[in-house]
DNA sequence: TTCCATGTTCCGCA
DNA sequence: TTGCGGAACATGGA
């Protein structure tokens, strides 16, 4: 789940339920897995009698702001997700609990242990020491910009696209979607992509994900004309009816439309 | 039992 | 230097 849109309808998520609220207890499990560059103490430290007062998002990390200073940082993995309810008891897989006045708490939730929580004086640092790329839907990320960091590059379309150092935000689904909607098979060179192919990639990159977000990243909420809602099941491109077609790219399963993405 | 899964990272190699 | 393939991490479902 946890791409650039999804982390985009969490940020909004806690900015819609748990801002502005003092954090009376902080709980943590499985912290060697999950806490990253912070001691489960410090972090404690930092959180219990602050708040948080707003959120960021660059690629797939979400920011914090703590009322004193300081941030804390949320990446997914895979699995990950936000959860806030009125509940004493906090869900399955839970892995960090903010709670607040009365009953309400925040649970971070982390089933298969590859999401990540770290704390930052700074987020650009952060970004920074993560060697992050711009992220996809940043004004930083122009098409000029585009052109030079990513469309210039020498590998597959869609590893590229997934390269967190190139661009921040993109993984396995969302490639295939922007792949698709350009026209563009995964396995071609990004060098080899003529002007106005490189165009239109970038074009329905920023649209695909704004979309996406749109549709809450919810798979049965996105057009019919898209890809992702197809995954795990046989299905047709909406365009030309051609079958879609599975492949592996770089490990990874990639979907497409033979017929309107070829080498 | 085996394979696969929306994440990143590390290593060896071309 | 860049990029690829594979393995690893941890868990659970088909």
């Amino acid at each position: 789940m946890p791409e650039l849109p999804d982390v985009q309808v969490f940020r909004e998520y806690l900015d819609a339920t748990a801002l502005h609220k003092e954090v009376r207890s902080v709980s943590v499990s499985r912290e060697r897995d999950i806490l990253e560059g912070v001691s489960r103490s410090r972090l404690t430290d930092e959180l219990v009698g602050a708040s948080l007062l707003e959120t960021r998002r660059h690629g797939k990390y979400m920011f914090a702001r703590l009322s004193p200073g300081g941030w804390l940082v949320l990446h997914f993995g895979m699995t990950g997700y936000l959860e806030f309810a009125e509940d004493k008891d906090a869900p399955e897989h839970w892995r960090l609990v903010l709670r607040f006045g009365e009953n309400e708490r925040l649970a971070y939730v982390c089933q298969r242990l590859l999401g990540r929580v770290s704390y930052t004086d700074d987020p650009a640092d952060f970004v920074e020491a993560q060697g992050l790329g711009p992220d996809a839907l940043s004004d930083e990320l122009d098409r000029e910009r585009f052109d030079e960091d990513v469309a210039g590059r020498r590998g597959m379309a869609k590893s590229t696209l997934m390269n967190q150092a190139v661009i921040a935000g993109i993984g396995n689904i969302y490639s295939d979607e922007v792949l698709f909607h350009a026209r563009v098979h995964p396995e071609r060179k990004l060098r080899d992509l003529d002007d106005g192919e490189r165009s239109k990639l970038y074009r329905e990159m920023r649209r695909v994900l704004r979309k996406a977000i749109e549709c809450r990243a919810q798979p049965d909420r996105m057009p019919r004309s898209w890809i992702t809602p197809c995954r795990g099941k046989e299905g047709e491109c909406s365009a030309c009816g051609e079958e879609l077609k599975t492949l592996k790219v770089n490990g990874r399963t990639a979907y497409i439309c033979p017929n309107r993405q070829k080498k």
